[in-house]
DNA sequence: CAGAAATGATAAAAAGTGTAAAGCATTGCT
DNA sequence: AGCAATGCTTTACACTTTTTATCATTTCTG
């Protein structure tokens, strides 16, 4: 159980970064390639909206590489957000042995 | 790298199975706790809709457990699904070394 | 330098998803 | 019998996602 101190890279700077940069992919060839729109793939390697599930088998698909890579670093990615933002309210369900 | 044979639990079958009958909690007691409705709860506790964040949260506030297991839960149920259902048709963005 | 292409951003529209509330039939228990 | 819990369905609403079109700016190329 580690804890992460810092917010772990959106899955989009991360395809960014190590996908089109690498190989000198420009957002638009990626786009086609992957098939959906210049817009959506211009969000995601800005980090500005979620890698989904679809998304992420496209990019396996197109990179040889594992849809879990890519839904696990948007899992982990979700589970930063959502400890370091707002709490729901919530009763107890069970008893905090070492309360 | 682990393969998975089969497909992994929906996270709303070990939520049933792990905390409710583990501790004799009813759907509709749970449901109250969380703050959500009953029908989002049932239909969780069966399998017909995922995890959200949101949900992931509540249920990790709850039973003190952390909100990473439950998401990671939900994103390994994602991966599967996602390479067992219908694969997208893309353009390679990388050529494969091992072709 | 001039034209063409790529980029990031924005707005508007369409489609899809998630959640909740109400109702109903069934089950199990007291 | 009476009551609470359950699973399911339908309806309604809000929110999200994705796309298309457009614009200003930057970058490439010839």
């Amino acid at each position: 159980m580690e804890k992460m101190t810092r917010c772990p890279n959106h899955p989009g700077l991360v395809f960014r970064s190590q996908i089109l940069e690498e190989h000198g992919i420009s957002v638009t060839k990626a786009a086609k390639a992957l098939g959906i729109s210049r817009t959506t793939m211009s969000n995601f390697c800005h980090g500005h909206i979620p890698c989904s599930a679809d998304l992420a088998q496209r990019i396996a698909l197109a990179t040889d590489s594992n849809v879990a890579l890519w839904i696990n670093l948007q899992a982990n990615y979700d589970a930063w957000q959502a400890e370091h933002g707002e709490q729901p309210v919530v009763e107890k369900l069970v008893l905090n042995s070492a309360a």
